[in-house]
DNA sequence: AAAGATTGTTGTTGACGACAACAATTGCTG
DNA sequence: CAGCAATTGTTGTCGTCAACAACAATCTTT
């Protein structure tokens, strides 16, 4: 089918550094050819959600705070008094995962639920006084982070990708 | 710090429906705010991914095939008698990750492994007849797919977004 | 008041990435 | 060429995460 000769391989590749090289870019010119595959957009999305995601937890390694925990924390600083239901849709968190989150981040004072009077059900998630300067830390480690998603892709691309995908915001 | 007033929360939000509408699409107008995670390029592409590998998935559910399944397939029929670590390593898998998948598509006479003769401790990759037939079809849909995407960002936003995560594939 | 829906919670399952350890085999180096 | 290091495939563990299911407490609807 393919136009790609049916060579038996030779396993050995280059010579010594061959793992520092294949695993260092995935394109690399190794030779293997990646068919279909290019020109599929999930493909391209999943590599640089993946890069994306590790470059964040890097630069936020320092305060410990993980891409998921920094957009509940965003969305309750943006919107005190949220219930969990109200946080877990707008993000797309499962309501049973996000009560582990916030147990998280409650336990490290970051976060606070208090329970509603209106409806003895929910929580109104607030952030701490602590949960506010930190939150305020972690925007400036965000913003680094975003640099560096500039300087990886160039920043009319960035802002390009981000006006294309601003529906699944 | 931020301008948004602390309601105490109306946790009944619209009426009854109100299921359908939020989990329908999160950028709905539901009045809750993004903050700094708008502008951010994970948050976006995350969305996003999850978006394009659940209509994968959807579009594949015929002939059960995931993304990863059928990246792997599309590596091997393009590049026949590759070892097991050149197609992890190009692929971004790890080795210890694709046993179970090359396990799988075994199982499912896709693929085979053909023991080296050069070097005894790998593996050569190859499809099975019936891999061959099966991936052609898989493709199809995979193309289907693709134009989900198309109609859901616009074909010339999808090129452009191929474009700038080339790097990536 | 009774039935149904919602909220938070707990628990289970399966997919997945990151590691570590291992046997078999190969390559390298002195 | 003998021995040590590296590679390949494999197995297993651990922690994260999404998708469910079930439950008690609490509204809402009728």
């Amino acid at each position: 089918m393919t136009e790609s000769a049916s060579r038996t391989e030779t396993p050995k590749a280059a010579s010594g550094k061959r793992t520092d090289r294949a695993r260092a870019r995935p394109n690399d010119a190794d030779g293997i050819g990646l068919d279909a595959l290019v020109g599929h957009a999930g493909y391209a999305v999943r590599r640089f959600q993946i890069w994306i995601f590790q470059d964040f937890v890097r630069t936020l390694a320092a305060v410990d705070i993980k891409p998921t925990q920094y957009s509940v924390m965003t969305v309750i600083g943006a919107n005190p008094g949220l219930t969990q239901m109200a946080v877990a849709n707008r993000l797309g968190i499962e309501r049973a995962r996000l009560v582990h989150l916030l147990d998280s981040l409650e336990g490290r004072k970051l976060v606070k639920r208090i329970k509603s009077k209106s409806d003895r059900r929910s929580h109104a998630l607030h952030l701490t006084a602590q949960g506010e300067t930190s939150l305020a830390k972690f925007k400036r480690l965000a913003t680094e982070h975003e640099r560096h998603v500039e300087e990886k892709i160039g920043r009319e691309n960035r802002e390009k990708l981000l006006q294309i995908l601003s529906d699944f915001t």
